[in-house]
Order: structure tokens, then C-alpha cells, then sequence
DNA sequence: GGTTTCTTTGCAGTCTCGTT
DNA sequence: AACGAGACTGCAAAGAAACC
């Protein structure tokens, strides 16, 4: 009888020699700045040796503490769960040798499973997939823990919105024990077909495939009988039909619903395993469960790329791209493909990073230029609305004189602030009404002009930030204008920001209209009549001009 | 305490991309 | 094909702070 520790390759003779073991290295929390193998007795104390030592600027991945994972000290008599019965040749690299020969689906595990998790399962045998000598196991291990998510990344692209409003219904992993280990890390794919309840479809699951990170072996491959009436098999998609599912369920062999199919995930993994896969929201949103040791391979590319859409790249382009092999190749998805797939990206981008960077940095590429198109696209677009708004007034913007003539006044409809919400005003005037820390972030991107009525509208609107505030918020100078299209905000004199020379001219254009507005109604709240008064010191004197040319809008 | 002023938040629509 | 989600935007109401 041997004492093993679950987080490291050690056994001991005797179960105090493995509690002094457990006391002295606590969770082994493995450090996670690249190249270091350092292991820490708690979370605190890895962080520390990052901040002293390797500086971190990723926040770092934090395991659960010891005592949410295990029972120390209890006794076991049993194969470590990372070694396999797999016959391998002597001296395989992570990589470097496949086994050929795929499974027909027919000898894939039915799922059903007896109480102790199976060590042994049908073997995935295809020279597409790599497959790790024992040996290795450990190491494999290691790489894959330290490359799981941070709890911001899980929360942002893994923990589904879902979750979040119907948190009763799901349910993380089991707690790891010592008397019932499970599998070190598995791969998880879940095809969907669509199910309508009341006017909106959602997605049920239907298939579940489950696969040992480390041996490859199918640990679940089921149909799920949908707890719901199917009204889309989706089989194009899915690789599922109403024939096969109704056999599955003649034979006794498709689990009972997601409740049965997350009761069969639990019989291979517990909260320390990790689990990989590919947009993993989706499948664990169908499992309905919650899991806090993941390696999204989607995540791990887009990572890699420095793509802000962390969905940008699917398993099959990864796989073309990355891997150079085809998967989705056949009628419909085959999850077993899919896991098996999400495990091949993640392990190439553990233990190649050079393959990764190469392929990454033509992603970089990639991505610029289409953003350079989108930015010129975005820009031509601009161009045309202006232009087109130029057609419709006599002069141009870059025409626009700094005094405006009564002729020119009357195609311009000015507003002036009213007392109300803030998003209503076209014009905020300072400095009385502008609030010392303003947040005028938005205002850039939520500002428009428009054209109404024949009337070229200028609206400038101070908000409230979304995102950018930090960047952007300040002390406000004397007046907060944009130029005509948006671009920027000019903030004169008394701000710190400097003034380009465009800027200074946009400025003075905006102030010097409105100079031409009335003081005494600068600072007071409008009503309708002063509305009235000021549209009258706006208008033209000469009465040839009716109301129609201003857009019959009395301001 | 009521009103005014300013900020934050929620909701909805559009677009794009990935999922089955 | 249908859906979900993120990003972005517009609109409006709620909430908070300042003021009288």
C-alpha cells in the first residue's frame, strides 16, 4: 500500500510522511511565469515570488486551496489515475509518434459506466492525434495547469450569461477525494440540436464525448435523450438523427437527459481536473455545470494571436491552420473528432510554441490588414455622408467662415441647453455647466451630426463614458466642442491638452458661432418662448426667408 | 425636503462571428 | 439555418449629488 500525492509524482511508505509531505507543500501552487518550476504552499505566497521575481502583468491562475480538494492523508491502493494501460514504443516524444487506425463508432463506449471510473477505455487511434508516453504524463500535466484560465478569463468568455440568471440549475464537479481520484484533465465536446420552448429555440444537448487528455481513450461517448421535444436535429450540423437517438434509447444506451449526462461526467473528473475543449461556454452551458480548471483552446489561439474577439478562430480553422489537418470533414460534427481536436491546439500550443508564434504572428498580419480595410471602409463612408451633406448646405466645411452671415445662420439650427437630462442638449456650454471631472469619453462616439428638416444639426452630447472614461477623463477647459466630424474633442486654453492647429481652428469655428448667440440666454434654461426668442435672434431679418427654410422648427 | 443638475445604468437594435 | 454573444450605439429613466 503506497501513500501517493495527488499533486506531484511522489509516494510515501507511510500516510504521515505524506501529511508532512502535503503540510510542506501545501497546494503546490506551481508558479506561473514561464520557465519557472518553482512550487509555493499557498496562492499568496506564488503570488509574492511573481511580483518579486518575475514581475507578473498576467494575473496569475490561483487552484483552489488544498482543503477544497482533497482529504488528506487518506489512504489509497491504486494506480495513480495518469497511468494507462496504453502499449506505447519506447522513446515517443509528446508529438513525434500517432497511432493509426480510427475506431469504428460502434465499439465507442456506450457510456455507461460502473461505479469507479474505468481506467481503460476504447482508444482513439488516429495519426492525427498525438498521443503522450507516461513518462510524460506528469509534465503534460503541469504545462496544461498552468495554462488554464484566469477567473477574469473564465468569467468573461467560459461562464455563460446563462449561468449567471440561472445559477440553481447548475452544478460544478464533484470535490476531489483521495478515496475516488479521477481523471487528471479530459477533453469535452456536447453537440446540440434545437429544441423550441414557447416562441424561442434553444440548443439541448445530444451528445456528449468525453476524452482522456493524457492516454486519449474515450472515456463517454453517449446520445443524450433530450429532456425537451426536439424540433431541429440540426443532423447537418450535429451528426445527430432522430434514427440514431431513437435506437440509443431502444437499447437502453442514451443517457437521460443533461442531468444524466452530467451525472456520467462525474464519474471521470472531480474539481481538480481540468478540462479542455474548444468554446467550451457552449458545452458547459448545455451540461449545465460550472468548472474553474479550463483550457479553452479558442481562448489559448486567440490569446496567442493578440485577437481581441476571443471567438475568432473555430476549432476547424485552428486545426487547418495550426495542425495542418482536416477535422469536419464528414455529415455533421463527430464530438469525439472535435475533443480530440480541441486537445491536438492545445497541446501544440504547450509544446510548440515556435509552430504557435509562426502561426500567430500571420494571424497578426492578417487581422491588421482587415482592420486597415475596415478602417478605410469606415472612412469612405464618412466621406459620403459628408459629401452629401455638403451638397445640401452652400459651403463646405473646410469653406465654413468663422462668422456666419444671416443667409448662412438660418441653415444652421443651433439649440440651446436646456435644463434636463444631459443626452437631450446639442450644445453643452461651459464653464458654468461643466462639471469639473466630466466624463466625456462617449461623447466622441455617441456625438453625431445631422441633417433634419434642411437644417445641418450639430449635436454635442456630454455623457456619461462607457469603457474609455479612465483614458479620457479629465479636468475640462473652458468649452468642450467637437469639430464637424467627431473626430476629437477640442479642449482649449486652460486645458493641459495641447491643441493642434486643426483643432484651434474647429474651435474658434464653433465658438465664433456661438458668439453670435445671445448671452443673456446662455446660462438660463429655455423655455418654449425663449426658445422662440431665440430662434428669432437666429433668424435672418429679411422676411423672404419662411420658417420652411429652417425646417418649420421653432427652437 | 423638494428641486435641479449631473452620472450611471438598463434596454434595444445592428453587425459580425462562432456554435450546433 | 438559427441562435448566442460581444461590440457598438441611441435613448431614456433611475440614482446620486448639489443646491435652495
Amino acid at each position: 500500500m503506497a501513500f501517493q500525492c495527488r499533486f506531484c509524482p511522489r509516494t510515501f511508505a507511510l500516510e504521515k510522511h505524506l501529511t508532512d509531505h502535503l503540510a510542506a507543500k501545501g497546494d503546490h501552487v506551481l508558479c506561473t511565469h514561464n520557465g519557472c518550476s518553482k512550487t509555493f504552499k499557498s496562492r499568496d505566497k506564488m503570488q509574492n515570488h511573481l511580483k518579486k521575481d518575475h514581475r507578473a502583468t498576467r494575473p496569475a491562475y490561483v487552484p483552489l486551496s488544498i482543503s477544497e480538494k482533497v482529504e488528506i492523508g487518506t489512504k489509497i491502493d491504486r494506480p495513480r489515475v495518469t497511468t494507462t494501460t496504453m502499449s506505447l514504443p519506447s522513446g515517443n516524444s509528446l508529438t513525434a509518434t500517432k497511432i493509426a487506425t480510427k475506431i469504428p463508432q460502434n465499439q465507442v463506449n456506450s457510456g455507461r459506466m460502473s461505479h469507479n471510473p474505468p481506467i481503460t477505455q476504447t482508444k482513439v487511434q488516429d495519426p492525427r492525434w498525438s498521443i503522450i508516453p507516461p513518462p510524460q504524463h506528469h509534465e503534460a500535466i503541469t504545462k496544461l495547469r498552468q495554462r488554464t484560465h484566469t477567473w477574469e478569463v473564465l468569467d468573461l468568455h467560459v461562464q455563460s450569461r446563462n449561468r449567471k440568471e440561472n445559477s440553481a440549475d447548475y452544478e460544478p464537479a464533484p470535490a476531489a477525494s483521495l478515496l475516488l481520484p479521477k481523471r487528471a484533465a479530459v477533453a469535452l465536446d456536447c453537440e446540440m440540436v434545437g429544441a423550441r420552448e414557447g416562441e424561442k429555440e434553444h440548443n439541448v444537448l445530444a451528445r456528449l464525448s468525453v476524452i482522456d487528455y493524457l492516454t486519449g481513450d474515450v472515456l463517454i461517448d453517449s446520445l443524450v435523450n433530450p429532456d425537451k421535444q426536439v424540433t431541429d436535429w440540426r443532423t447537418r450540423w450535429s451528426g445527430v438523427t432522430r434514427g440514431a437517438m431513437n435506437t440509443a434509447i431502444r437499447n437502453g444506451n442514451a443517457l437521460k437527459g443533461y442531468k444524466g449526462a452530467r451525472e456520467e461526467l462525474w464519474k471521470h473528473i472531480d474539481s481538480s481536473t481540468v478540462i479542455v475543449g474548444q468554446a467550451l461556454k457552449n458545452d458547459f452551458d448545455v451540461l449545465r455545470i460550472t468548472h474553474s480548471l479550463v483550457v479553452d483552446s479558442g481562448i489559448v489561439t486567440a490569446e496567442a494571436a493578440g485577437i481581441p474577439s476571443i471567438s475568432l478562430y473555430g476549432i476547424k480553422t485552428a486545426c487547418t491552420e495550426l495542425l495542418r489537418i482536416k477535422v469536419q470533414q464528414g455529415r455533421g460534427h463527430d464530438s469525439v473528432e472535435d475533443s480530440l481536436a480541441a486537445r491536438e491546439v492545445v497541446l501544440t500550443c504547450l509544446n510548440d510554441p515556435e509552430r504557435l508564434e509562426q502561426w500567430a504572428k500571420i494571424k497578426r498580419e492578417e487581422y491588421a490588414i482587415a482592420e486597415e480595410k475596415r478602417k478605410l471602409k469606415v472612412e469612405k463612408e464618412r466621406a459620403e455622408r459628408r459629401a452629401a451633406l455638403d451638397k445640401k448646405i452652400s459651403w463646405t466645411r473646410e469653406e465654413w467662415p468663422g462668422v456666419l452671415t444671416k443667409e448662412e445662420q438660418s441653415k444652421i439650427r443651433v439649440k440651446i441647453p436646456r435644463l434636463g437630462p444631459t443626452a437631450s442638449w446639442d450644445f453643452y456650454l461651459g464653464p458654468t455647466r461643466v462639471p469639473a471631472t466630466a466624463t466625456w469619453a462617449t461623447t466622441i462616439s455617441r456625438s453625431r451630426e445631422e441633417w433634419i428638416d434642411g437644417s445641418r444639426i450639430v449635436r454635442v452630447v456630454l455623457g456619461p463614458s462607457r469603457g474609455l472614461a479612465e483614458e479620457y477623463t479629465g479636468e475640462l477647459g473652458q468649452w468642450v466642442l467637437y469639430d464637424a466630424d467627431f473626430q476629437h474633442v477640442v479642449v482649449p486654453q486652460t486645458s493641459e491638452h495641447s491643441l493642434s492647429d486643426a483643432d484651434r481652428e474647429d474651435s474658434e469655428l464653433f465658438v465664433g458661432l456661438l458668439a453670435q448667440v445671445p448671452e443673456m440666454i446662455l446660462d438660463q434654461p429655455l423655455d418654449e418662448s425663449e426658445d422662440s426668442l431665440l430662434m428669432e435672434a437666429l433668424q435672418p431679418s429679411s422676411p423672404e426667408l419662411e420658417m420652411e427654410d429652417i425646417g418649420g422648427v421653432a427652437l
